[in-house]
DNA sequence: AACGGAGACAACCGCAATCTG
DNA sequence: GCAGATTGCGGTTGTCTCCGT
């Protein structure tokens, strides 16, 4: 039986063509049948890598920009090499570009702080776990509060009799849950002697390490000046909003507004 | 102008996982 | 359940271009 010659090394604009359309034609897939179908001296492997790598018209040329780049540098500190659940959050990217643009931009400076990449690694890690671990609590808190809503409604009803406080917020009834009172679930014109204050007393505050005197340890926190920033009407303000309104910025829930039903 | 080094990108290779008959 | 085919992935190499000397 004779072997059969593939054909190697670059891509000829007719070899692209001819691929293109067999794609046209027959779809993604079944690429050992290409050089029978299209006419290409090229093996199933090598189709497949041109047409993924290259022909696929939801590709995004040109370079990689600070937004995706800062991406990659997240990612790869989470997954490691595996560029191709990396690309899977880079639309139009593919896992041979990311690895080539890691491989040429930050090789060498990775080898030049293995120290610092271990140490970031780390903090991702805690950074995880400390989310997951939230997202437990925060479910069983919920849980919790489900069954606590009753009981909830008679104590706020016993507060506004005795103080005759009156809400003054406009809106429907809102509810803080236990451990989720925070200045960036307060609405705007927030009153520091209002209803939710007085409610504080009532549950655990949580314990918030304050933005400017986070310590490497606590820098878990970080992840979460991310979050969108809510603002008082619901909305959602930028960083530089929520800063001006709220002042520095600190850790926060902003889903932890919790309306009754 | 010629040369060499570095960067960027394309393509190949080997292996493992998955699919299919 | 199994063997061969196909596909996907990550590492590596090859090639081209640009730039400094």
């Amino acid at each position: 039986m004779v072997e059969e010659v593939w054909r190697k090394g670059p891509w000829t604009a007719e070899e692209d063509r001819l691929l293109i359309e067999y794609v046209r034609v027959h779809g993604e897939g079944r690429w050992n049948s290409v050089s029978k179908l299209a006419g290409l001296k090229r093996n199933g492997k090598s189709c497949r890598l041109r047409w993924v790598n290259y022909l696929r018209p939801d590709l995004k040329r040109g370079q990689i920009t600070p937004h995706e780049e800062s991406i990659i540098l997240e990612l790869h500190a989470k997954w490691g090499n595996r560029w191709s659940t990396i690309a899977r959050s880079l639309p139009g990217r593919t896992d041979n570009e990311i690895k080539n643009y890691w491989r040429t931009h930050f090789k060498k400076k990775a080898k030049l702080t293995t120290n610092n990449a271990e140490k970031i690694k780390s903090r991702l890690l805690k950074r995880q776990q400390f989310k997951e671990q939230r997202e437990i609590e925060l479910q069983q808190e919920q849980q919790l509060f489900q069954f606590d809503q009753l009981d909830m409604k008679k104590i706020i009803s016993l507060l506004e009799d005795n103080n005759s406080i009156s809400s003054s917020d406009g809106g429907g009834d809102v509810f803080y849950a236990p451990h989720q009172i925070t200045h960036s679930s307060k609405p705007f014109g927030y009153n520091p002697n209002s209803l939710e204050e007085q409610l504080q007393g009532r549950f655990t505050p949580v314990n918030i390490p304050d933005a400017n005197t986070m310590s490497e340890d606590n820098a878990i926190w970080d992840g979460f000046w991310n979050m969108d920033v809510v603002d008082g009407n619901g909305g959602n303000m930028d960083v530089v909003a929520a800063t001006a309104t709220y002042g520095p910025r600190k850790p926060y829930f902003h889903n932890l507004v919790i309306p009754f039903c």
